[in-house]
DNA sequence: CATGAATGAGAATTCATTCAT
DNA sequence: AATGAATGAATTCTCATTCAT
C-alpha cells in the first residue's frame, strides 16, 4: 500500500518536473535566458516558485536540463540515422535532413541550442560545448571509420566545420520569413551537398 | 556665444570615448554582456559613470558600438585580401588565415563576435546578424563572380556554411588550451581546405 | 493545483499593504514626494523593497493610493454631514468643522492633499484634481439643490472658491506655530462664516 | 575708458541673467521644477552650464528668483489698482480682474505660482508662502482700512480665504480646455462677486 | 568671462531564491 | 508536498554641480 502510494507520488513528481521543464524550454526558446524569469516559467506551468525549487536547484539548472535534453534528442536523431544508413556519405545527408526537420518544427528548441545558449555561465557554456563536441565527434568517427570514402586534412577540424556550417545555415534560415523561405528539406540538402563535397574523397586521376 | 570649439577638446573627447570603448570591449570579451557592469567599464577606463552616459546611451549601446567596430575590422580584413589576391580560391584561403590571425591575437574580440553577442537584445542580435550577413555576402560574391572556379548548389547557403564552418572551428580552437593547441595558422589552413573543397568546381572527366 | 487560498494569508497581505501605505503616507506628508525614497518607506514599515513592489507598481503608485484614500476619507466626512444635517447653510459650516478637525489631527495627510500633491506627475495631478473636483461638486450640488437658500453668479466657480478658501486658510493655519495658533474649530468657524456669507441668498428689501 | 567697458560688461551680465531667468521661468512653468533640468535651461537660453552657475547659486536659486519676480509682478498689479481705485469693494473686483488677465496671458507663470511651487524645498516653500502672505496682507489692509464697508469675523482668515478662492478658481480654469472655457474676465468677475459678497458689510435692518 | 566635459552620489526597480504556512 | 509572500542584493541611469581649458 505504502509502496503503491509512493509509486504514484513518484509519477506525479515526474509529471510536475516535465511540466516545468517544458514550460521553461518553451519560454527560453522564445525570450532567451535572461528575459525568461522563474515566475514566468511557473505561471506557464501552472505551478509555483516553491515547487520549481523542489525540482531544480536554480534557474541555471533548468536551462541546463533543457539544453541537455535537447542534446540527447539531437544525438538520438543521429544515432537513429547511423543505425539505418550504412553508406557514410548518404548518412551525413540523411542526418542533416533529420536534424533540420526536427529543429524546423521546434524552432524554440533550435533557438535554445544555437542562439540562446551562448555566453551565459561557464556551466551552461560547458553543456553547450559538450553537445557540439559530441555532434562533432559523431561526424569525426564517421569520417575516420571509412578512410576510403573521406579525405580531409584534419578530421577533428573538419568535423567541427561540418557542424558549424550546418548550424549557421540553420540559424540564418530560422531568421528568415517563414512564408517566403525555402523548405527546411531543401536547405538541408544544400548544406549536405556542401558538407559532403568538403569531406568526400576526390578520386585522383590515373 | 558659441566660441570656436577647441580642437584639443574634440580630441580629448575622442580619446575618452576610445578609452571607454576599449575597456568595454575588453570586459565584454572576458566576462560577457551580462556579467559586465557599467561601473566595471568605467573603472577599467579610469572614467566615471557620468562620462559613460555622455558617450553612450546605455550599456546596450556600447556593446553595439564594440560589435560594429569589430564588424568593420573583420570586413576590412576581407577587403584587403580581396584587393591583394586575384585568384578566388587562394583568396578564400588567405582571408581565413588573416581573419584567424587577427582574432587569435584578440581573443576577447573573437568571443564578442562569436560567443557573447547571441541572444542579447533584438538590436544587438540585429547588429550581429548584419555582420555575419555581410561576411556571407562577401563570400557569395566571390563564388558568383567566378563561375569557372566554383560550383555550389545554392550560393547563399554555401556562403553561410563557409562562415559557419570558419567560426565554429575558431570558437572550438579558442576554447582549447593555448599551450597545447595547434597554431592559428594551421587551423586556418585546415578550415580553408575544407571550405575550398566544398565550393570549388570539380573538373568533370572527359 | 491552486489550493484554497488561506484566509490568514489574505489578511496578512492586507495588513502588510496597510503598513506600507501608512508608512508612505506619513513620510510623504513629512518630507514630500521627492524627498521620500522607497527605502525610507520600507524601513518605516519594517518591510523590504521587494514587498513594496509586490503591493505597489512604483513610488508614484503609493502616492496615488495615499491620495485616493485621503480623498475617500474627506468625501466620507462630507457625506456623513450631508446625511446628518438638513439645513444647507449649517451643513456647510458643519462640514468645514469636521474637515478641519480631521485634517488638523492628521497634519501629514493634510500636507499631502494640499501641499505635496501639486506638480508631480500627470497621473498624480489628475488624482489630486479629481478629489478637489468632487469636493467642489459636493458644494455645487448643495448650492443648486436649494435655490431658496443660495444666490451665486456661477455655482461651479463659487463651489471652487469655497474649496479654495477652505484649503488656503487651512494651509496657512497648519504652518503656524501649533502652540500659539487659534484652535482648529475657531478657524473652521471663521472660514464657514466667510463661505456662507459669500453664497447665501441676501433677502431683498420689500 | 575702463569705466565704460565695465558698464557695458555690467549690462551684458544683466542681459545674460535675464535670458537665463526667462528661459527658466518658461520651462519651470511648462514642466515643473523637477522635470526641468539645468541643461534644459541653458539650452533654451543659448548659454552654458558654466554661465548658469555664475548667475545663480544653483537650481533652487533660479526657481526662487523666478518666484520672487513673479511675486513682485503680482504685488505690483495690486499696488497699481490700489492707487487707481478708491472704492474698496470695486478695488477688490478690479484687482482680481487685473490679476486674472495677467496670469491668463502667462499661463506658465501662473503655473509656477499656483501649481509648481508647492512641496519643493523649505526655502522655496518659504518664498511661495511669503508671496501668498503679502497678497493676503494687502487684502487684509483693505478690509481693515474701511470698517464701514467690510464685515468679517477675522480679517486675517478672511483675507486668506479671498486669496485661496481666487487661486483655486484660477487653477481650475487653467486646466480647462482653452477653447471652450469662459473668458478670463468672466471668471474674474464671478470670483470677485463671491469674494465681495463674503466680506462686505450687510446693512442691518432697523 | 564663457564653456561644456567630467564627476559621482543617489534613486528606482527587478528578480532569483528562501521559508513560513 | 505545495504554495507564494517576503527578501534585499545588485544594476542601471540621471542630473546638479565643479573646474580645467
Amino acid at each position: 500500500m505504502a509502496y503503491q502510494r509512493s509509486k504514484a507520488t513518484e509519477e506525479r513528481k515526474r509529471a510536475r518536473r516535465r511540466l516545468l521543464l517544458d514550460a521553461a524550454t518553451k519560454l527560453f526558446g522564445k525570450h532567451g535566458y535572461h528575459a525568461t524569469t522563474v515566475p514566468m516559467i511557473v505561471a506557464e506551468a501552472n505551478s509555483s516558485t516553491g515547487s520549481f525549487y523542489m525540482y531544480f536547484r536554480n534557474k541555471e539548472d533548468v536551462f541546463n536540463a533543457a539544453l541537455e535534453e535537447l542534446g540527447q534528442a539531437v544525438l538520438g536523431i543521429l544515432a537513429d540515422v547511423r543505425g539505418a544508413q550504412p553508406d557514410p556519405l548518404k548518412r551525413i545527408s540523411q542526418a542533416l535532413e533529420a536534424l533540420y526537420l526536427y529543429l524546423a518544427h521546434k524552432p524554440a528548441r533550435a533557438r535554445i541550442l544555437i542562439v540562446e545558449s551562448s555566453g551565459l555561465s561557464p556551466r551552461l557554456d560547458k553543456t553547450r560545448r559538450a553537445i557540439l563536441r559530441k555532434l562533432a565527434e559523431e561526424v569525426r568517427h564517421t569520417i575516420e571509420a571509412e578512410p576510403a570514402a573521406f579525405q580531409v586534412e584534419n578530421s577533428t577540424i573538419a568535423a567541427r566545420c561540418v557542424v558549424g556550417a550546418a548550424f549557421e545555415a540553420l540559424c540564418c534560415w530560422l531568421e528568415e520569413d517563414p512564408k517566403s523561405r525555402l523548405p527546411a528539406k531543401d536547405v538541408a540538402r544544400a548544406v549536405a551537398r556542401f558538407d559532403i563535397q568538403a569531406v568526400k574523397k576526390v578520386p585522383t586521376k590515373s
